[in-house]
DNA sequence: CTGCTCACG
DNA sequence: ACGTACGTGAGCAGC
């Protein structure tokens, strides 16, 4: 037993392998089951054989709704997986889950891409890596503590790679198999290589020249004929060296300690093999039972396994007396600063405070119940927040403020939020626990529970605060972070806190008259269906469709038909019924989600709604709001903008007033494009969709028709989003022919755009990663994959996320900035939410004309771009009634 | 808990 | 030949 060896499994490539060698197999239901029986096998003989410590298997995880979403007339023409595969991956993750091995997929990402993770993780906490795979990849993550175990023609027979076999086997070390595919390519995995060079010519090249950069550099050295075959030829090498690179900081949370071999769970695994009438591995389990690690399993907690990662553990002294308290204010006054760990839930209050002063133990300050900020470990909690001079930094600064604010206290002197920098390095991680962000950058294991455990925490908000901000530095991003981020979690608390004011009446009104709509609604379809059913479920919706009123079939999801109101819409002449779908979905969506789901959420003390604004949630550096979504009120529809009647001002006297950014992000397009056409429509002052309707249509601005502007205007928003001909035409409903035709036009009439879109795309594969305005980062393994949707996916988000991001750099800019002079200049109008180009603020009807200003002023000078920046205010008695000033 | 659908910029 | 526009959050159904 080798407890500090971990065994990392391809899952894909080990099912496609047993698919391939094995004959279709079945149980007696016919269930066929010959992959899921040979990677069965095959983990079971690798992990007798091994019996390591730790084991972890890796599956590809793509675009499934884009793959799956087949239109119905293609149905049948292509199968990637084959129908008798498909589900046997299923089975193998029960198996997986019987046997108590983990699993680890991730959207976007293959397999290679996650091992290799999980081995540079592994590594770094000294575990001897083994990898399971047929895939030869592999090979370049083998090193001094990793070897591949790599499947051979059937499946039982292993060949083991380590460093000297890599290179007896290839001529090349492991780090150079990259460099090998970028030569040779691959065709089964689509790598263009450089054509005319095969093994032989690459590991002679290699072997002078190190890698295919150096070939590059020295391509002057050459002989002749492999100069002219590369002339031309290096960036294709250079992308297939990096197609065939497996990423190796794939952004998800790793918990090794998840993966200790604890054996399977017998009962279950049984359960399995005989359903799928798996003889001789029944045979097997059985004849082991009451053996090995089988017998010391009990009903133990996952961490009482844990691997030999070390915990990380922070001594600390428990203060108590009035001059304790004092004495801790001394040293954290005298060494300026401190990492606070608040151990408590918002809503209820603090229950204890952990603060981690450099050069001294952490200090834990209990709170008593009936304590307040009056006496006690809140007083002293008081006075330090509430010294400026004494620079603080949490961990979701936000949450703290929620918890501060509870007990009367405010924040001053907030210096840094490790939750937001470790966001700002890689935004597009799904979550930013403090345990998480620790093992990634710190390499430390936090406890999970008990004082100890909340020491180190603290303790870890402090180490992190130095290590984040020197890597904040590194990538200049540490203004981005210190101006604009750090500043605004007090604009976004103080937002929330603050809340938006709702008329409850109205808000009854409305989901009164949607209940009736809603009724008469699905009385009148379950009429015409013939029977009552639940229009509600896709399920039942489609069978009533296609089934049973025999309407043609545009689309199918995964799991069956589609009904989604694109498709109704195509239906609506054939059957008098879907009309009246389309208008109950409606309804439905503003009943529930809208008047029903907003009242719930409506906090009965303040009249208020309360939304949660995340400020670490998106890829680009948009804020999100959630519980309630305040960024998605109906606006486009009549019926649905009603709704923006309840939000109000939070006293008689106010106004609700709107500031929105026009056109930002083509502004910003224009900016970063230079486009001569974008440029000067702006400088102009013209409107862009009709200024693009009169370069694609090639007719005069005077000329341009409603329509005209309507389908440039779509242009505009594809060209955003990297456009295709098919979403284009999809959305104008024209014809793909004709939608190419647009495109084609834009480009020719807007070179720039083109010209910057094609750098925006090779300085993306060059770097991984793309920038805004503000510096602000965002990486794109995408562009790197094998497959060739998740890489047109990178590209389009390496075009959209500049564009994008840079709009959310500059309205957060401005927030900031107008928050701050709202204070400074005593105003008691209070900023209410933010629609990603919109602010909306709540004032006294006396500070209207200077907030307009004043409003107008740090929005359209956040920054200066080479086209000026529009903003548009409109102002009401709520916001739906808000009109242009 | 996942998939579908739909609301917004 | 591939499959089809970027970024979100929420409610509901059904496994």
């Amino acid at each position: 037993m080798s407890l500090d060896t971990l065994i990392v499994i391809d899952g894909n490539s080990l099912i496609h392998r047993a698919f391939h060698a094995i004959p279709l197999l079945s149980n007696s239901q016919g269930v066929i089951t010959n992959a899921v029986y040979g990677f069965t096998n095959m983990i079971l003989k690798v992990l007798k054989e091994q019996d390591p410590g730790l084991v972890a298997v890796a599956f590809d995880k793509g675009k499934v709704t884009f793959r799956h979403q087949d239109f119905a007339d293609y149905k049948g023409t292509r199968k990637a997986t084959p129908d008798e595969l498909r589900p046997q991956f299923i089975l193998a993750k029960e198996i997986l889950k019987a046997m108590r091995i983990p699993y680890f997929e991730l959207e976007g990402y293959e397999a290679d891409d996650l091992i290799g993770t999980i081995v540079n993780q592994a590594e770094a906490s000294g575990l001897n890596i083994l990898i399971l795979t047929g895939d030869r990849d592999a090979l370049q993550l083998v090193s001094p503590k990793t070897r591949v175990m790599l499947t051979r023609k059937g499946i039982t027979e292993i060949e083991l790679f380590d460093e000297g076999k890599v290179w007896d086997r290839f001529g090349v070390t492991p780090g150079q198999i990259v460099d090998l595919k970028g030569l040779q390519g691959d065709p089964s995995d689509n790598i263009p290589g450089v054509p005319g060079i095969g093994e032989k010519t690459a590991v002679a090249l290699l072997k002078d020249y190190g890698s295919v950069e150096g070939i590059i550099e020295k391509i002057e050295h050459l002989p002749p004929r492999f100069q002219k075959l590369l002339r031309g030829k290096e960036d294709q090498a250079i992308l297939s060296k990096k197609l065939a690179t497996i990423i190796r900081d794939v952004p998800m949370e790793l918990d090794l300690s998840q993966c200790s071999w604890r054996g399977p769970d017998h009962q279950r695994l049984l359960e399995i093999f005989k359903e799928l009438e798996f003889k001789s591995l029944i045979k097997q389990l059985t004849s082991e039972q009451g053996t090995a690690k089988s017998s010391r399993e009990g009903k133990k907690k996952f961490e009482s396994d844990l691997p030999p990662l070390e915990t990380y553990q922070a001594g600390y002294q428990t203060v108590t007396s009035q001059e304790d308290f004092d004495e801790v204010l001394v040293q954290a006054s005298h060494a300026g600063r401190a990492a606070v760990f608040l151990d408590g839930v918002r809503g209820k209050g603090i229950r204890a405070v952990y603060l981690a002063v450099p050069g001294q133990d952490v200090y834990l300050l209990t709170v008593k119940p009936g304590d307040d900020s009056s006496h006690g470990s809140l007083s002293a909690l008081k006075a330090l927040c509430e010294n400026e001079a004494i620079k603080k930094y949490f961990h979701d600064a936000k949450d703290a403020i929620w918890l501060l604010h509870h007990h009367g206290i405010k924040l001053q002197g907030l210096a840094f939020d490790t939750m937001v920098a470790a966001y700002l390095l890689n935004p597009a991680a799904s979550h930013y626990d403090l345990t998480d962000i620790a093992l990634e950058h710190l390499g430390i294991v936090l406890p999970p529970e008990g004082e100890t455990a909340m020491a180190a925490r603290a303790e870890a908000i402090l180490r992190l605060t130095e290590e984040l901000f020197k890597k904040l530095v590194q990538r200049e991003e540490d203004r981005l972070f210190i101006e604009v981020e750090l500043p605004l979690v007090a604009v976004l608390a103080e937002m929330e806190m603050a809340g938006v004011a709702v008329d409850k009446q109205e808000l009854k009104e409305i989901s009164a008259e949607l209940h009736h709509s809603t009724e008469a609604l699905a009385a009148k379809i379950h009429e015409l269906a013939g029977e009552n059913f639940n229009i509600n479920s896709p399920k039942q919706l489609g069978q009533i469709l296609f089934d049973k009123l025999k309407l043609p079939v545009y689309k199918k999801t995964r799991t069956g038909y589609s009904t989604d109101a694109e498709v109704l819409e195509k239906l609506a002449e054939e059957h008098e019924i879907v009309d009246l779908l389309l208008q109950y979905r409606q309804m439905a969506k503003l009943k529930s989600t809208y008047a029903d789901g907003l009242a719930a959420l409506v906090d009965p003390q303040t009249g208020c709604l309360h939304s949660t604004f995340h400020q670490t949630v998106t890829a680009t550096g948009r804020l999100s709001s959630a519980e309630p979504n305040l960024q998605n009120i109906p606006i486009r529809l009549a019926s649905g903008r009603r709704i923006r009647k309840v939000f109000i001002p939070r006293q008689k006297g106010n106004l609700i007033l709107t500031a929105d950014y026009s056109q930002i992000e083509l502004r910003i397009l224009a900016h970063m494009s230079q486009d001569k056409s974008f440029l000067d429509a702006f400088r102009q002052g013209q409107d862009i969709h009709t200024r693009t309707a009169s370069e694609v249509f090639g007719v005069p601005l005077d000329q341009v028709t409603p329509e005209m502007r309507n389908r440039a205007k779509a242009v505009n928003f594809g060209i955003v989003y990297g456009i295709s001909d098919f979403g284009l035409a999809r959305d104008l409903k024209v014809s793909r022919q004709e939608a190419k035709s647009y495109i084609e036009n834009f480009f020719a009439r807007c070179p720039g755009v083109r010209h910057y879109i094609d750098r925006v795309i090779r300085e993306a594969r060059e770097r991984g990663y793309v920038t805004t305005l503000l510096n602000r980062r965002r990486y794109l393994p995408e562009l790197f994959s094998k497959n060739f949707n998740i890489r047109n996916f990178g590209e389009r988000a390496a075009m959209n996320t500049p564009i994008q991001g840079s709009a959310a750099d500059i309205i957060k800019l401005a927030m900031v900035k107008i928050s701050k002079e709202l204070k400074e200049r005593d105003f008691a109008t209070q900023m209410v939410l933010q629609v990603h180009d919109e602010l909306i603020f709540d004032a006294p009807e006396a500070e209207i004309e200077p907030l307009i200003v004043l409003v107008r002023d740090c929005m359209q000078n956040a920054l200066t771009l080479d086209v000026p920046l529009v903003v548009d205010i409109k102002l009401g008695p709520n916001w739906y009634e808000t009109k242009p000033i």
